[in-house]
DNA sequence: GCAAGATGCGAATGATTGTTCGCATTTCTG
DNA sequence: CAGAAATGCGAACAATCATTCGCATCTTGC
Protein backbone atom coordinates (compact mmCIF):
# COMPACT_ATOMS: atom_id res chain seq x y z
CA UNK A 1 0.00 0.00 0.00
CA UNK A 2 2.00 3.09 -1.39
CA UNK A 3 -1.10 5.75 -2.25
CA UNK A 4 -1.29 8.51 -0.32
CA UNK A 5 -3.51 8.00 3.29
CA UNK A 6 -5.67 10.45 2.72
CA UNK A 7 -6.36 13.73 0.36
CA UNK A 8 -5.85 17.10 2.33
CA UNK A 9 -8.71 19.25 3.12
CA UNK A 10 -7.28 22.24 4.14
CA UNK A 11 -4.49 24.32 2.85
CA UNK A 12 -1.98 23.69 5.64
CA UNK A 13 -2.35 20.32 4.74
CA UNK A 14 -0.70 20.88 1.51
CA UNK A 15 2.39 22.71 2.83
CA UNK A 16 2.83 20.31 5.34
CA UNK A 17 3.21 17.61 2.44
CA UNK A 18 5.61 19.71 1.10
CA UNK A 19 6.98 20.11 4.11
CA UNK A 20 7.04 16.09 4.97
CA UNK A 21 9.05 15.56 1.56
CA UNK A 22 11.68 18.43 2.06
CA UNK A 23 12.60 16.77 5.40
CA UNK A 24 12.41 13.61 4.55
CA UNK A 25 14.91 14.66 1.73
CA UNK A 26 17.59 16.30 3.80
CA UNK A 27 17.18 13.07 5.75
CA UNK A 28 17.83 11.13 3.51
CA UNK A 29 20.80 12.99 2.55
CA UNK A 30 22.70 13.76 5.94
CA UNK A 31 21.76 10.41 7.46
CA UNK A 32 22.03 7.81 4.35
CA UNK A 33 19.41 5.25 3.56
CA UNK A 34 20.18 2.37 6.50
CA UNK A 35 19.76 5.72 9.04
CA UNK A 36 16.23 6.54 7.39
CA UNK A 37 13.57 6.61 10.21
CA UNK A 38 10.16 8.06 10.31
CA UNK A 39 11.02 9.84 13.44
CA UNK A 40 13.57 11.43 12.32
CA UNK A 41 11.80 12.66 9.01
CA UNK A 42 9.06 13.97 11.64
CA UNK A 43 11.66 15.60 14.22
CA UNK A 44 13.29 17.11 10.97
CA UNK A 45 9.63 18.28 9.94
CA UNK A 46 9.51 20.07 12.67
CA UNK A 47 6.05 17.53 13.20
CA UNK A 48 5.02 14.41 15.02
CA UNK A 49 5.27 11.08 13.76
CA UNK A 50 1.66 10.88 13.83
CA UNK A 51 1.05 13.99 11.44
CA UNK A 52 3.47 11.77 9.26
CA UNK A 53 1.25 8.81 9.33
CA UNK A 54 -1.77 11.11 8.70
CA UNK A 55 -0.20 12.14 4.82
CA UNK A 56 1.53 8.53 4.08
CA UNK A 57 0.45 5.54 5.15
CA UNK A 58 4.03 3.73 6.26
CA UNK A 59 7.90 4.63 5.59
CA UNK A 60 8.08 2.69 2.47
CA UNK A 61 5.23 4.90 0.56
CA UNK A 62 7.28 8.15 1.95
CA UNK A 63 10.53 6.50 -0.21
CA UNK A 64 8.69 5.73 -2.71
CA UNK A 65 7.44 9.17 -3.22
CA UNK A 66 10.80 10.84 -3.21
CA UNK A 67 12.13 8.51 -5.74
CA UNK A 68 8.85 9.14 -8.42
CA UNK A 69 9.50 12.58 -7.70
CA UNK A 70 13.32 12.75 -9.03
CA UNK A 71 12.21 10.15 -11.72
CA UNK A 72 9.67 12.31 -12.86
CA UNK A 73 11.72 15.50 -13.35
CA UNK A 74 15.01 13.30 -14.62
CA UNK A 75 12.30 11.93 -16.98
CA UNK A 76 11.01 15.10 -18.07
CA UNK A 77 14.12 16.85 -18.66
CA UNK A 78 15.51 13.97 -20.55
CA UNK A 79 12.05 13.81 -22.36
CA UNK A 80 12.71 17.25 -23.28
CA UNK A 81 15.92 16.66 -24.78
CA UNK A 82 15.47 13.62 -26.83
CA UNK A 83 12.22 15.32 -28.67
CA UNK A 84 14.08 18.41 -29.63
CA UNK A 85 13.27 18.72 -33.25
CA UNK A 86 16.27 21.07 -34.68
CA UNK A 87 19.11 18.53 -33.92
CA UNK A 88 19.73 14.78 -35.12
CA UNK A 89 19.14 12.46 -33.10
CA UNK A 90 22.84 11.91 -32.15
CA UNK A 91 23.67 15.01 -30.91
CA UNK A 92 20.12 14.75 -28.91
CA UNK A 93 21.26 12.05 -27.44
CA UNK A 94 25.12 13.02 -26.26
CA UNK A 95 23.17 16.08 -24.77
CA UNK A 96 20.74 14.31 -22.76
CA UNK A 97 23.74 12.11 -21.58
CA UNK A 98 25.45 15.02 -20.44
CA UNK A 99 22.50 16.83 -18.62
CA UNK A 100 21.75 12.84 -16.95
CA UNK A 101 25.57 12.52 -15.71
CA UNK A 102 25.10 16.36 -14.91
CA UNK A 103 21.69 16.03 -12.62
CA UNK A 104 23.28 12.87 -11.27
CA UNK A 105 26.40 14.19 -9.70
CA UNK A 106 24.56 17.22 -8.25
CA UNK A 107 22.56 14.91 -6.59
CA UNK A 108 24.94 11.99 -5.94
CA UNK A 109 24.20 11.67 -2.50
CA UNK A 110 20.26 11.77 -2.57
CA UNK A 111 20.17 9.23 -5.24
CA UNK A 112 22.66 6.68 -3.56
CA UNK A 113 20.81 7.02 -0.66
CA UNK A 114 17.40 6.33 -2.42
CA UNK A 115 19.38 3.28 -4.34
CA UNK A 116 20.14 1.71 -0.60
CA UNK A 117 16.75 1.39 0.22
CA UNK A 118 15.28 0.69 -3.53
CA UNK A 119 15.17 -3.19 -2.28
CA UNK A 120 12.27 -2.06 0.00
CA UNK A 121 9.72 -1.12 -2.90
CA UNK A 122 11.23 -2.65 -5.84
CA UNK A 123 8.88 -5.13 -5.98
CA UNK A 124 5.91 -2.98 -5.34
CA UNK A 125 3.30 -2.75 -8.53
CA UNK A 126 3.74 1.11 -8.79
CA UNK A 127 7.43 0.27 -10.17
CA UNK A 128 6.28 -1.01 -13.52
CA UNK A 129 3.91 2.06 -14.66
CA UNK A 130 6.68 4.19 -13.57
CA UNK A 131 8.78 2.47 -15.91
CA UNK A 132 6.44 2.15 -18.25
CA UNK A 133 5.85 5.91 -18.44
CA UNK A 134 9.66 5.97 -19.01
CA UNK A 135 9.74 4.01 -21.79
CA UNK A 136 7.29 6.13 -24.33
CA UNK A 137 9.67 8.74 -24.20
CA UNK A 138 12.81 6.83 -25.23
CA UNK A 139 10.72 4.67 -28.04
CA UNK A 140 9.65 8.10 -29.27
CA UNK A 141 13.25 8.55 -30.19
CA UNK A 142 14.46 5.51 -31.31
CA UNK A 143 11.34 5.07 -33.58
CA UNK A 144 12.31 8.38 -34.99
CA UNK A 145 16.49 7.83 -34.77
CA UNK A 146 15.68 4.47 -36.38
CA UNK A 147 12.83 4.46 -38.70
CA UNK A 148 13.50 1.28 -40.61
CA UNK A 149 13.48 -0.67 -37.13
CA UNK A 150 10.71 -2.95 -36.15
CA UNK A 151 8.47 -2.29 -33.16
CA UNK A 152 9.80 -5.22 -30.98
CA UNK A 153 13.45 -3.85 -31.74
CA UNK A 154 12.64 -0.12 -31.08
CA UNK A 155 11.34 -1.34 -27.70
CA UNK A 156 14.12 -3.60 -26.89
CA UNK A 157 16.50 -0.75 -27.59
CA UNK A 158 14.71 2.06 -26.24
CA UNK A 159 15.10 -0.42 -22.66
CA UNK A 160 18.48 -1.27 -23.32
CA UNK A 161 19.85 2.20 -23.59
CA UNK A 162 17.84 3.41 -21.05
CA UNK A 163 19.28 0.79 -18.71
CA UNK A 164 23.01 1.25 -20.03
CA UNK A 165 22.76 4.83 -19.21
CA UNK A 166 21.33 4.59 -15.66
CA UNK A 167 23.26 1.92 -14.57
CA UNK A 168 26.41 3.71 -15.40
CA UNK A 169 25.08 6.41 -14.23
CA UNK A 170 23.98 5.19 -10.79
CA UNK A 171 27.69 3.45 -10.61
CA UNK A 172 29.47 6.41 -10.94
CA UNK A 173 26.98 8.56 -8.34
CA UNK A 174 28.51 5.80 -5.90
CA UNK A 175 31.91 7.06 -6.55
CA UNK A 176 33.15 10.05 -5.34
CA UNK A 177 34.65 11.51 -8.56
CA UNK A 178 36.62 15.01 -9.08
CA UNK A 179 34.79 17.09 -11.94
CA UNK A 180 37.43 16.12 -14.23
CA UNK A 181 37.21 12.24 -13.77
CA UNK A 182 33.07 12.88 -14.01
CA UNK A 183 33.96 14.76 -17.17
CA UNK A 184 35.87 11.85 -18.52
CA UNK A 185 33.50 9.03 -17.44
CA UNK A 186 30.58 11.17 -18.98
CA UNK A 187 32.44 11.98 -22.61
CA UNK A 188 33.06 7.89 -22.66
CA UNK A 189 29.93 6.76 -21.93
CA UNK A 190 28.72 9.76 -24.50
CA UNK A 191 31.11 8.37 -27.21
CA UNK A 192 30.15 4.57 -26.73
CA UNK A 193 26.51 5.04 -26.90
CA UNK A 194 26.29 7.57 -29.35
CA UNK A 195 28.71 5.34 -31.82
CA UNK A 196 26.08 1.91 -30.88
CA UNK A 197 23.41 4.49 -32.11
CA UNK A 198 25.30 5.63 -35.28
CA UNK A 199 26.28 2.13 -35.75
CA UNK A 200 22.77 0.96 -35.62
CA UNK A 201 21.29 3.23 -37.61
CA UNK A 202 22.89 2.14 -41.08
CA UNK B 1 35.66 -4.63 11.58
CA UNK B 2 35.47 -6.78 9.08
CA UNK B 3 38.12 -9.34 9.91
CA UNK B 4 37.54 -12.92 10.96
CA UNK B 5 37.27 -13.21 14.82
CA UNK B 6 39.59 -16.21 15.68
CA UNK B 7 41.80 -18.24 13.50
CA UNK B 8 39.91 -22.02 13.63
CA UNK B 9 42.80 -24.26 15.54
CA UNK B 10 40.59 -27.20 15.12
CA UNK B 11 39.68 -29.31 12.35
CA UNK B 12 35.73 -29.07 13.18
CA UNK B 13 36.34 -25.57 13.10
CA UNK B 14 36.79 -24.95 9.57
CA UNK B 15 34.04 -27.07 8.76
CA UNK B 16 31.72 -25.03 10.48
CA UNK B 17 33.13 -21.67 8.93
CA UNK B 18 32.25 -23.26 5.58
CA UNK B 19 28.73 -24.55 7.16
CA UNK B 20 28.06 -20.99 8.12
CA UNK B 21 29.03 -19.81 4.80
CA UNK B 22 26.71 -21.87 2.93
CA UNK B 23 24.22 -21.45 5.58
CA UNK B 24 24.37 -17.91 4.97
CA UNK B 25 24.04 -18.32 1.19
CA UNK B 26 21.29 -20.21 1.98
CA UNK B 27 19.33 -17.41 3.77
CA UNK B 28 20.66 -15.16 1.56
CA UNK B 29 18.83 -16.60 -1.70
CA UNK B 30 15.57 -17.41 0.55
CA UNK B 31 14.69 -14.56 2.64
CA UNK B 32 16.37 -11.83 0.95
CA UNK B 33 18.95 -9.29 1.93
CA UNK B 34 16.88 -7.07 4.16
CA UNK B 35 15.89 -10.55 6.14
CA UNK B 36 19.41 -11.90 6.52
CA UNK B 37 19.98 -11.88 9.79
CA UNK B 38 21.96 -13.81 12.10
CA UNK B 39 19.89 -16.02 14.40
CA UNK B 40 18.42 -17.20 10.68
CA UNK B 41 21.43 -17.72 9.36
CA UNK B 42 22.15 -19.94 12.82
CA UNK B 43 19.55 -21.83 12.21
CA UNK B 44 19.91 -22.37 9.02
CA UNK B 45 23.43 -23.78 9.71
CA UNK B 46 22.31 -25.86 12.55
CA UNK B 47 24.12 -23.91 15.35
CA UNK B 48 23.83 -20.93 17.54
CA UNK B 49 24.36 -17.57 17.17
CA UNK B 50 27.00 -18.11 19.70
CA UNK B 51 28.82 -20.06 17.60
CA UNK B 52 28.30 -17.77 14.63
CA UNK B 53 29.86 -14.97 16.49
CA UNK B 54 32.67 -17.27 17.17
CA UNK B 55 33.77 -16.84 13.41
CA UNK B 56 32.61 -13.32 12.47
CA UNK B 57 32.70 -10.44 14.50
CA UNK B 58 29.50 -9.06 13.24
CA UNK B 59 26.47 -9.66 10.28
CA UNK B 60 28.27 -6.80 8.19
CA UNK B 61 31.62 -8.87 8.34
CA UNK B 62 30.10 -12.15 7.23
CA UNK B 63 27.92 -10.26 4.87
CA UNK B 64 31.23 -9.02 3.35
CA UNK B 65 33.18 -12.44 2.99
CA UNK B 66 30.22 -13.56 0.96
CA UNK B 67 30.95 -10.83 -1.49
CA UNK B 68 34.39 -11.06 -1.45
CA UNK B 69 34.37 -15.06 -2.46
CA UNK B 70 31.85 -14.13 -5.01
CA UNK B 71 33.86 -11.71 -6.49
CA UNK B 72 37.12 -13.21 -6.36
CA UNK B 73 35.11 -16.39 -8.42
CA UNK B 74 33.87 -14.44 -10.58
CA UNK B 75 37.90 -12.09 -10.97
CA UNK B 76 39.42 -15.63 -11.61
CA UNK B 77 37.09 -16.68 -14.35
CA UNK B 78 37.38 -13.53 -16.35
CA UNK B 79 41.05 -12.72 -15.46
CA UNK B 80 41.67 -16.00 -17.36
CA UNK B 81 39.62 -15.65 -20.08
CA UNK B 82 41.16 -12.11 -21.02
CA UNK B 83 44.29 -13.80 -20.96
CA UNK B 84 44.52 -16.31 -22.93
CA UNK B 85 47.21 -15.41 -25.60
CA UNK B 86 46.17 -17.86 -28.49
CA UNK B 87 42.81 -15.46 -29.85
CA UNK B 88 42.42 -11.50 -30.47
CA UNK B 89 41.86 -8.91 -28.07
CA UNK B 90 38.01 -8.51 -29.32
CA UNK B 91 37.35 -12.29 -29.22
CA UNK B 92 38.00 -13.17 -25.80
CA UNK B 93 36.49 -9.75 -24.32
CA UNK B 94 33.30 -10.70 -25.86
CA UNK B 95 33.83 -14.50 -24.69
CA UNK B 96 34.45 -12.72 -20.90
CA UNK B 97 31.38 -10.63 -21.34
CA UNK B 98 29.06 -13.66 -22.29
CA UNK B 99 30.48 -15.96 -19.31
CA UNK B 100 30.10 -12.96 -16.99
CA UNK B 101 26.33 -12.34 -17.80
CA UNK B 102 25.95 -16.29 -17.62
CA UNK B 103 27.43 -16.74 -14.39
CA UNK B 104 25.12 -13.77 -13.53
CA UNK B 105 22.27 -14.35 -14.41
CA UNK B 106 23.05 -18.39 -13.01
CA UNK B 107 23.05 -16.58 -9.47
CA UNK B 108 21.02 -14.16 -9.92
CA UNK B 109 19.19 -13.73 -6.68
CA UNK B 110 22.12 -13.68 -4.58
CA UNK B 111 23.51 -10.94 -6.63
CA UNK B 112 20.42 -9.28 -6.44
CA UNK B 113 20.58 -9.74 -2.25
CA UNK B 114 23.92 -9.04 -2.20
CA UNK B 115 23.94 -5.53 -4.04
CA UNK B 116 20.52 -4.86 -1.42
CA UNK B 117 22.68 -4.93 1.83
CA UNK B 118 25.90 -3.71 0.06
CA UNK B 119 25.01 -0.34 1.38
CA UNK B 120 26.07 -1.64 4.92
CA UNK B 121 29.61 -2.42 3.74
CA UNK B 122 30.40 0.24 1.10
CA UNK B 123 32.50 2.35 3.24
CA UNK B 124 34.93 -0.32 4.30
CA UNK B 125 38.49 0.17 3.64
CA UNK B 126 38.62 -3.84 2.34
CA UNK B 127 36.33 -3.15 -0.43
CA UNK B 128 38.91 -0.46 -1.99
CA UNK B 129 41.80 -3.25 -1.62
CA UNK B 130 39.51 -5.99 -3.19
CA UNK B 131 38.65 -3.45 -6.33
CA UNK B 132 42.02 -2.67 -7.19
CA UNK B 133 42.81 -6.31 -7.16
CA UNK B 134 40.19 -6.61 -9.59
CA UNK B 135 41.68 -3.38 -11.92
CA UNK B 136 45.10 -5.85 -12.03
CA UNK B 137 43.74 -8.38 -14.60
CA UNK B 138 41.50 -5.49 -16.14
CA UNK B 139 44.53 -3.36 -16.99
CA UNK B 140 46.85 -5.92 -18.42
CA UNK B 141 44.63 -7.10 -20.50
CA UNK B 142 44.10 -3.24 -21.99
CA UNK B 143 47.86 -2.73 -21.95
CA UNK B 144 47.89 -5.65 -24.30
CA UNK B 145 45.14 -4.50 -26.29
CA UNK B 146 46.18 -1.21 -27.11
CA UNK B 147 49.94 -0.98 -26.66
CA UNK B 148 49.96 2.64 -27.65
CA UNK B 149 47.96 3.96 -25.20
CA UNK B 150 49.55 5.94 -22.25
CA UNK B 151 49.33 4.12 -19.08
CA UNK B 152 46.89 6.88 -17.42
CA UNK B 153 44.47 5.66 -20.35
CA UNK B 154 44.86 2.50 -19.97
CA UNK B 155 44.11 2.82 -16.21
CA UNK B 156 40.86 4.83 -16.80
CA UNK B 157 39.30 2.23 -19.45
CA UNK B 158 40.29 -0.34 -17.66
CA UNK B 159 38.12 1.27 -14.67
CA UNK B 160 35.15 2.01 -17.41
CA UNK B 161 34.57 -1.19 -18.79
CA UNK B 162 34.19 -2.40 -15.88
CA UNK B 163 32.41 -0.63 -14.63
CA UNK B 164 30.15 -0.38 -17.24
CA UNK B 165 29.86 -4.26 -17.72
CA UNK B 166 29.29 -4.63 -13.60
CA UNK B 167 26.64 -1.90 -13.91
CA UNK B 168 24.82 -3.74 -16.75
CA UNK B 169 25.10 -6.99 -15.25
CA UNK B 170 23.73 -6.17 -12.12
CA UNK B 171 20.34 -4.12 -13.47
CA UNK B 172 19.71 -6.93 -15.90
CA UNK B 173 20.22 -9.66 -13.10
CA UNK B 174 17.90 -6.98 -11.10
CA UNK B 175 14.95 -8.12 -13.58
CA UNK B 176 13.46 -11.56 -14.79
CA UNK B 177 14.67 -12.26 -18.00
CA UNK B 178 13.65 -15.22 -20.26
CA UNK B 179 16.52 -16.74 -21.53
CA UNK B 180 15.83 -15.64 -24.68
CA UNK B 181 15.84 -11.82 -23.42
CA UNK B 182 18.86 -12.66 -21.49
CA UNK B 183 20.43 -13.98 -24.56
CA UNK B 184 19.77 -10.60 -26.30
CA UNK B 185 21.29 -8.45 -23.67
CA UNK B 186 23.96 -10.13 -23.55
CA UNK B 187 25.11 -10.03 -27.19
CA UNK B 188 23.92 -6.38 -27.75
CA UNK B 189 26.52 -5.22 -24.59
CA UNK B 190 28.73 -7.64 -26.19
CA UNK B 191 28.44 -4.97 -29.12
CA UNK B 192 28.77 -2.20 -27.57
CA UNK B 193 31.79 -3.02 -25.67
CA UNK B 194 33.59 -5.10 -28.05
CA UNK B 195 32.62 -2.18 -31.24
CA UNK B 196 34.10 0.50 -28.56
CA UNK B 197 37.43 -1.62 -27.90
CA UNK B 198 37.71 -1.76 -31.88
CA UNK B 199 37.21 1.99 -32.27
CA UNK B 200 39.77 2.72 -29.33
CA UNK B 201 42.21 0.16 -31.02
CA UNK B 202 41.80 2.57 -34.32
C1' DG C 1 42.56 -40.74 31.66
C1' DC C 2 42.99 -36.10 32.94
C1' DA C 3 43.63 -31.31 33.12
C1' DA C 4 43.48 -27.27 30.10
C1' DG C 5 42.11 -25.14 26.48
C1' DA C 6 38.89 -24.73 22.60
C1' DT C 7 34.37 -24.73 21.11
C1' DG C 8 29.25 -24.69 21.63
C1' DC C 9 25.19 -23.02 23.55
C1' DG C 10 21.00 -19.93 23.95
C1' DA C 11 18.66 -17.05 27.27
C1' DA C 12 19.22 -12.38 28.39
C1' DT C 13 20.36 -7.59 27.29
C1' DG C 14 19.94 -3.22 25.36
C1' DA C 15 18.70 -0.75 21.70
C1' DT C 16 15.95 0.60 17.77
C1' DT C 17 12.00 1.01 14.94
C1' DG C 18 7.36 1.17 12.56
C1' DT C 19 2.96 2.06 13.71
C1' DT C 20 -1.25 3.07 16.50
C1' DC C 21 -4.60 5.50 19.32
C1' DG C 22 -6.82 8.36 22.63
C1' DC C 23 -6.92 12.93 23.37
C1' DA C 24 -5.72 18.05 22.60
C1' DT C 25 -5.75 21.77 19.36
C1' DT C 26 -6.87 24.12 15.27
C1' DT C 27 -9.78 25.16 11.32
C1' DC C 28 -13.99 25.28 8.90
C1' DT C 29 -19.10 25.69 8.38
C1' DG C 30 -23.45 27.70 9.01
C1' DC D 1 -19.63 32.15 17.86
C1' DA D 2 -20.79 27.20 18.58
C1' DG D 3 -20.40 22.70 17.11
C1' DA D 4 -18.41 19.59 13.87
C1' DA D 5 -14.73 18.09 11.34
C1' DA D 6 -9.96 17.97 10.41
C1' DT D 7 -5.51 17.95 11.99
C1' DG D 8 -1.76 17.46 15.43
C1' DC D 9 0.40 15.19 19.09
C1' DG D 10 3.64 11.80 21.34
C1' DA D 11 3.63 8.25 24.78
C1' DA D 12 2.93 3.48 24.42
C1' DC D 13 3.08 -0.96 22.05
C1' DA D 14 4.79 -4.87 19.87
C1' DA D 15 8.41 -6.62 17.09
C1' DT D 16 12.83 -7.42 15.79
C1' DC D 17 17.69 -7.73 15.97
C1' DA D 18 22.78 -7.66 16.93
C1' DT D 19 25.59 -8.94 20.31
C1' DT D 20 27.20 -10.74 24.88
C1' DC D 21 28.36 -13.92 28.60
C1' DG D 22 28.30 -17.47 31.99
C1' DC D 23 28.30 -22.09 31.75
C1' DA D 24 28.18 -26.87 29.52
C1' DT D 25 30.48 -29.92 26.37
C1' DC D 26 34.00 -31.57 23.55
C1' DT D 27 39.19 -32.07 21.89
C1' DT D 28 43.75 -32.21 22.52
C1' DG D 29 48.32 -32.76 24.58
C1' DC D 30 50.55 -35.32 27.95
Amino acid sequence: MLASRKQPRQARSAQRVADILAAAIRVLRRDGGPRFTTIRVAAAAGISVGSLYQYFPNKVALLFRLQADEWADTLAMLGALLADPTTAPVTRLRSAIHAFFRSEAAEADLRRALADVSALFRDAPEMRAQQAAGQVHAQAFFREALPRRAPADIAFLADFFTLTLSAIAEKVSDRTLTPRQLARFTSETSDLLCSHLVRLAR
